[in-house]
DNA sequence: GAGTGGTCTAGACCACCCC
DNA sequence: GGGTGGTCTAGACCACTCT
């Protein structure tokens, strides 16, 4: 989905893929901040000597991937899970039949611990590396649905604690993006369905062995690299994961 | 996601998006069909009086909606479900960390029906209108894994046997493609987890009760249409459903 | 009114496919 | 070589937002 510059060379490379590189790389040196617009296309245009066209181009595909937000009449805008409208972006579960509605969090604890074996594979860490969990619960309009993990490498979020996310407010991307920088760009997931083991029970308020959704992310920062891992366990009794196919 | 011609204006058309409906409408009319190469961006620049960029931003929509596909050097195409890397496209049950597997189906039966509540409001039906349900098992590498039924009206569907499905081979959109000229064109599922009932329990051999994977899904014809309803229950031991987010 | 993105055009040239 | 889609340009004009 992503572009990878690569090194194998597709033996020809467009000029606005060529500016979607540079572009990107403007992005990952934090020279234009989440939410922050970016110079007009025009001014782009002049800087990388191209036509407006070709600038214009570059900035479709990355919009396309949510990396950027064009707003007409405005500018075109750093995409970020800091506003109310995108903050739970990546967030699949949502009421059966009606409209998605934001949840509210209940953390469990937020430790430090040793990467596994399938944690270490999913963010291409040592076996072993430090990692920081951090289990929590969504609430929906008052009942807990999601009991879920977020792993992430200890070395990304230098200092973090429970109080620090729970001062932050808004979804979990919104704090790692202002917090550290650290911006979320695409996820991939994995749906099975498992029984409730009894930590799940007591959280969900559902009984041991009750089926739940398992939802396994692995979420990605620029250049695909892989950032975090969670693990989420839902109940799905008026709510359900929805997906559009196309 | 797909337009609607609509009658509220947008107060605004831009000519692409008028191009876009005129060459949907030709798809309706069958005047290309699935797998079939459109004329040029030459040609309908000509005959819609537009330039070729225009027919070009309008093909680039219906292409990313998979509506048509382009092959460069060779032209515009129909996008069918009847090719082998195609016919399973809305599929997103994929064996654990390996690559896409094409299922074998074995059917169970296909019978007539009315249409419950909740197919006749998926589907826009009268409650209790005739409809066709088939119910099937797809089989991945000797293994049961999806049991389903797919309901569609009967309407859309006349003399619609067991034995037909059978002989076509291949996908059931590729058979409804080829069989009644009926194409799918994007879907929405929504996914919850369930216990097995004793049906699916004896058809995918897990024990009753063991979570399986519930998929719901409504499928869509041109202009948005809702024309097919299904639910398939999967077993997810060593398989589970595929997602990307953007 | 000035500035931004959005539309539309016309034309040149490139990459790919097939004859 | 001739056809197709793909890239790139330059310029005109439109729609939207803010001041």
């Amino acid at each position: 989905m992503t572009d990878t510059p690569a090194l194998s060379a597709p033996s020809f490379r467009p000029l606005y893929d060529q500016i979607k590189i540079l572009i990107t790389q403007s992005l990952i040196g934090g020279e234009w901040k989440p939410g922050e617009a970016i110079p007009s296309e025009i001014e782009l245009a002049a800087r990388y000597q191209v036509s407006q066209g070709t600038v214009r181009k570059a900035i479709d595909l990355l919009a396309a991937e949510n990396i950027l937000v064009r707003r007409q009449g405005k500018g075109t805008f750093v995409s970020t899970h800091t506003e109310p409208k995108t903050q739970y972006r990546f967030l699949r579960i949502i009421p059966d039949g009606s409209e998605k509605v934001n949840p509210t969090t209940t953390f469990i604890d937020v430790k430090k611990n040793r990467a596994s074996a399938e944690i270490a594979r999913a963010l291409d860490l040592k076996l072993g590396a430090p990692v920081m969990s951090i289990r929590r619960v969504l609430v929906f309009a008052g009942k807990p649905v999601i009991l879920d993990e977020v792993v992430i490498s200890a070395a990304l979020v230098p200092g973090l604690t429970m109080e620090k996310i729970q001062e932050s407010k808004g979804s979990i991307y919104s704090f790692f993006e202002t917090a550290y920088g650290l911006r979320m760009i695409r996820a991939e997931e994995r749906l099975t369905a498992v029984p409730a083991n009894e930590f799940a029970a007591a959280h969900l308020k559902v009984r041991k062995n009750a089926p739940l959704l398992c939802v396994d992310r692995i979420a990605f920062t620029y250049g695909d690299k892989p950032v975090e891992w969670r693990r989420g366990l839902c109940l799905t009794e008026g709510y359900s994961y929805y997906n559009e196919l196309a």
